[in-house]
RNA sequence: GGGCGGAUAGCUCAGUUGGGAGAGCGCCGGCCUUACAAGCCGGAGGUCGCAGGUUCAAUCCCUGCUUCGCCUACCA
């Protein structure tokens, strides 16, 4: 009531008699919102109206025949020729026999149809417009109802739809029917129950939106309010800027009663918060109030104020006026945002939300657009039943592009789920390798010296994982933190360091070691479910609980958002463990590929001429043992190659695989496969470097680069073939 | 009619200061290895829609075209 009486005492609320779309069925005033507008086939009739003291036609062309009956004029365009002796004689309208003129009318389009327009002032927009400018009379045909009315003559009481045949046939049968053609075109219909509206005059309240329009469009420009992603900025533009002047008033009977009085006597409005005792103006006592209510998404539109006590100056306005961010779909971008960026400028001076962020929508397996008319929703509860709440938040999560839809893909979800149960079962594998560790016994502050390879690599990549995850989650880029968390958790968490990790925790040897270990699994399984929380809340809570550190049971939701420790961001110890990842893969590489199954122990045999390298090697063996399944390591300069072999090159590392003299068939088409492969690479490298431009124009990192990669490369295919040709010597 | 977005592996889609082509699912081969077979290990698969242009260098920037989709509109 407030917001509508301070509207009206400014003159930003009005009552006119407007053309406005109009449902028969719902009987009730449609903003443009709330008319969709379909495609349908229709038939194009051409009708000839006789020009008065002549024996010519006027043929004009309609899809709407019945509303022929409300004409007032038919207007052709000032500059077409056909029609320049007939401008101001008058048509003699038939059945209802009304004379009307013909005009001029810019607004026509002389390709379109005949080129004759018929003017429906009372039941089409363009016509309207048109009738105010030439001060056409203004004749409704169709009643509230969708009927046709006492105007109608002959055919009064009939449905619209039923007076539109009939109308066919009358003129079928006076012969004034020119022909009638094939249409489709787009027609209005009532969102809410998809009868096609029809543009009707009514006595409606609007608000005058262009001065409102002119602030909510300055605070993104001036950036106050962000819209991300900033391609729906543009859209916001484009409504605010040509937007029309807003139909408020419904006839329905749900929502806010206009706050107005009609004096009976003198026809005076009042509009007040409170039942008025008399009219203002005569003081007479019989007084009509209004029965029409708001339309919706005008209380809505106060909803970032008004749910916070306003025009109170509470505590809470003060708070959270304006809030930090508004979360929507884009299809709701105008019906709600705009008008709360109209109204919150409006009354409070300030904009209503700091950033929009439009997200897509979620669509069904065709990529239609949810209906609950439609009936083409998906139920979550029966995804959650199928495939978990958690689950579900996380693809949706992960599936959520800025700025475009979602199909919701149920391969992802599933895919998903098994990551929920991997989550699940390492953390049922770190408890079980917890439950001796005593929290008060745990070193809080030791050197990253003290730890080992895996521990100080894991630390040093959930800082990486920290970052990113913290800078994804700050630009509303919610898939980019899923992936990174899946990334992290399955295939470094999981698949490296817990293997690595078993080493320490099954051993009972170093003890220090173990528990040094389990610290470092406790605290990143706890950093882990803190990252995951926002998109996995209770499969995070439920573990997080059974932590050894949490005794005081404090949700997970109030703890601390991980922050990254530098002192484990060290590049040497992760160039140190990628070191170990290669060697490990390359040795599975060759199991793998010459199909050698786990049980048959290998040995590795490794050649380098670097110190520093075979230093490494030494220091890793036990995991590389572990991991590859290798029972014996051997490590030199003066490594022999053996005489029946696989080999793999690891960076300046020859590794060889002791294998039967019937793996070596295999081991050919494996070596030339690899060749063929560096070869390509290499080819490319060389002819980038042959290229003069390259090596001048290219920033020297990157030609550095390139350099450093062909010589690689070169070095691997040199060993490889030396490799190839040793075994085709030795098989003759 | 106007505007916007997409076209990348068999499918669904990621990929911005231009230099490495990627994920999930599916597919092929090998494994019940004491957290997990809803799993582990290895592998195959792509002139990044087409044609030009800019650049030493284009999936990425520019132009045109083909094609799919969305929003929007006052051709009666």
């Amino acid at each position: 009531k407030e917001v509508f009486i301070r509207l009206y005492q400014e003159g930003l609320i009005y009552r006119w008699d407007y053309i406005i779309n109009w449902c028969p069925r719902c009987k009730t005033a449609l903003s443009d919102l709330e008319v969709e507008y379909e495609q349908i086939f229709v038939k194009f009739y051409y009708l000839k109206y006789p020009l008065k003291e002549s024996d010519r036609f006027i043929t004009v062309a309609t899809t709407r025949p019945e509303t022929m009956l409300g004409d007032t004029a038919v207007a052709v365009h000032p500059e077409d020729e056909r029609y320049q002796d007939v401008v101001g004689k008058r048509i003699l309208l038939p059945i209802v026999q009304r004379e009307i003129p013909v005009i001029a009318d810019p607004f026509v389009d002389m390709t379109f149809g005949t080129g004759c327009l018929k003017i429906t002032p009372a039941h089409d927009f363009n016509d309207f417009e048109i009738g105010l400018k030439h001060h056409l009379e203004q004749i409704r045909v169709i009643d509230d109802a969708g009927r046709m009315n006492k105007n109608a003559g002959p055919y009064h009481g009939m449905d619209r739809f039923e007076c539109r045949n009939q109308i066919v046939e009358d003129f079928k049968r006076d012969g004034v029917l020119a022909k009638i053609e094939d249409y489709r075109h787009m027609v209005g219909h009532c969102y809410r129950c998809k009868t096609i509206v029809e543009p009707t005059l009514s006595l409606q309240w609007f608000v005058k939106t262009k001065p409102l329009a002119q602030h909510a469009i300055r605070a993104v420009q001036e950036g106050r309010t962000r819209i991300i992603p900033s391609v729906w900025e543009k859209t916001y533009f484009e409504w605010m800027e040509n937007i029309k002047d807003w139909c408020i008033s419904r006839q329905i009977w749900w929502g806010h009663r206009i706050p107005a009085w009609y004096c009976d006597s003198c026809g005076q409005t009042i509009v007040s918060k409170e039942t008025p005792p008399s009219c203002h103006s005569c003081h007479s006592n019989r007084l009509t109030p209004e029965t029409d209510v708001l339309d919706t998404w005008f209380s809505s539109a106060l909803w970032p104020f008004s749910t916070m006590g306003w025009p109170k100056e509470t505590k809470l306005l003060k708070r959270f006026y304006p809030t930090s961010v508004l979360v929507t779909g884009f299809d709701i971008l105008f019906f709600w945002v705009a008008r709360m960026m109209m109204m919150g400028l409006k009354f409070m001076n300030d904009v209503p939300f700091k950033d929009v962020y439009i997200h897509g929508l979620v669509r069904d397996e065709k990529g239609e657009k949810y209906s609950k008319t439609r009936g083409n929703v998906v139920d979550p509860i029966d995804l959650i039943d199928r495939f978990g709440a958690d689950t579900l938040r996380f693809t949706l999560a992960a599936l959520t592009m800025p700025g475009s839809d979602l199909k919701l893909s149920e391969s992802r979800t599933e895919g998903y789920r098994h990551f929920a149960n991997k989550i699940w079962n390492a953390s049922r594998f770190a408890l079980m390798n917890l439950n001796d560790l005593h929290p008060k016994t745990m070193v809080i502050h030791l050197s990253p010296e003290a730890f080992s390879l895996p521990d100080r690599w894991i630390r040093g990549r959930l800082n990486h994982t920290i970052r990113e995850v913290k800078r994804s989650l700050e630009n509303y880029k919610f898939h980019e933190a899923t992936h990174l968390l899946y990334q992290f958790i399955w295939h470094e968490f999981c698949d490296w360091y817990l293997e690595m990790i078993k080493l320490f925790l099954y051993q009972e040897g170093d003890k220090q070691m173990k528990e040094l270990t389990q610290q470092t699994l406790l605290e990143v399984l706890e950093s882990i479910l803190k990252l995951l929380h926002p998109f996995m809340p209770f499969i995070t809570e439920e573990i997080y609980q059974h932590l050894p550190s949490q005794k005081d049971h404090e949700s997970i939701m109030i703890s601390k958002f991980p922050e990254p420790d530098p002192d484990y961001d060290d590049e040497e110890i992760e160039d140190e463990m990628n070191l170990v990842i290669e060697v490990i893969s390359a040795l599975r590489n060759i199991r793998g590929e010459m199909n050698l199954p786990p049980g048959q122990q290998i040995i590795g045999l490794f050649r380098t001429m670097e110190k520093e390298l075979e230093q490494k090697l030494r220091r890793n063996q036990s995991f590389i043992r572990s991991l590859a399944q290798v029972k014996e390591l051997k490590i030199g300069k003066e490594m022999e190659r053996p005489l029946y072999g696989a080999f793999v090159g690891v960076r300046e590392i020859e590794v060889f695989v002791p294998l039967e003299r019937s793996h070596m068939e295999e081991e050919v088409k494996r070596l030339q496969k690899e060749i063929i492969r560096i070869e390509k690479e290499s080819s490319l490298l060389k002819k980038k470097l042959s290229n003069e431009q390259f090596l001048s124009k290219a920033p020297p990192e990157i030609v550095q680069e390139v350099k450093e990669k062909a010589l690689a490369f070169q070095n691997q295919q040199e060993r490889l073939e030396e490799s190839l040709n040793k075994i085709k010597r030795i098989l003759g």
